[in-house]
DNA sequence: CTGGATCCAGCCAGATACTG
DNA sequence: CAGTATCTGGCTGGATCCAG
């Protein structure tokens, strides 16, 4: 799963999957999407089959990718919001067809 | 990556990425939706860095979920053709999307 | 040609403990 | 609260061999 993309002219698609990488991003991307803002345990909250250490390592990925943006408040306790970058709002029309395809088929499964 | 969907209401992405499991899924339906019909031996050409038996396990849970159709002809030596089930075709505008951002953004990487 | 079965090294994810 | 570090068992994917 970490090698890069095949031939982007032949598929395309192999350089999208190679950015995003796994269920836990696609399903993180949404979760920002759909929330705007989220801190680091409102995400833990809403996932609760993640572990601690999968959810830090998927962040970090998709932040080196550009992706999301991490926003550290300088505080005790601290505090870190997660919000889709500009390139990351690129993704919403693949996040929302991939969402209604589940929608729509989750039920009839 | 094998566990199944979070909840579907909070995240219908969920479901998706649990149907179609990690990168090499999505390319394969790629290559099937392009190509139309495609042997065994043509997509592993077309893959140059899938091992033999990750194709096989692939396209053997892409079966299972219905997406795409095995067809055998008995005879020797052996031949056999996969193409996108009707399930599988209602993924198209999913492939397209994801496609079109990867045209789009591989460029300027 | 199209696979299945097996062996095995390497990676990965979970648990736990620690830090600022 | 939001991570990082470490350890470890288990899974996974590659290589190889075998079969119809």
């Amino acid at each position: 799963m970490k090698s890069g993309p095949i031939d982007p002219l032949v598929c395309p698609i192999s350089y999208t999957v190679s950015i995003v990488r796994g269920k836990w991003q696609w399903v993180i991307l949404w979760l920002l999407y759909t929330e705007k803002v989220q801190r680091y345990g409102e995400l833990k909250k809403r996932l609760p089959t993640i572990s601690h250490k999968m959810l830090s390592q998927q962040l970090s990925s998709l932040e080196q990718e550009e992706l999301i943006h991490r926003e550290e408040y300088p505080q005790i306790p601290p505090k870190v919001e997660y919000s889709l970058t500009e390139k990351g709002k690129t993704m919403i029309p693949v996040l929302e067809i991939m969402a209604e395809w589940g929608r729509r088929y989750s039920s009839q499964a």
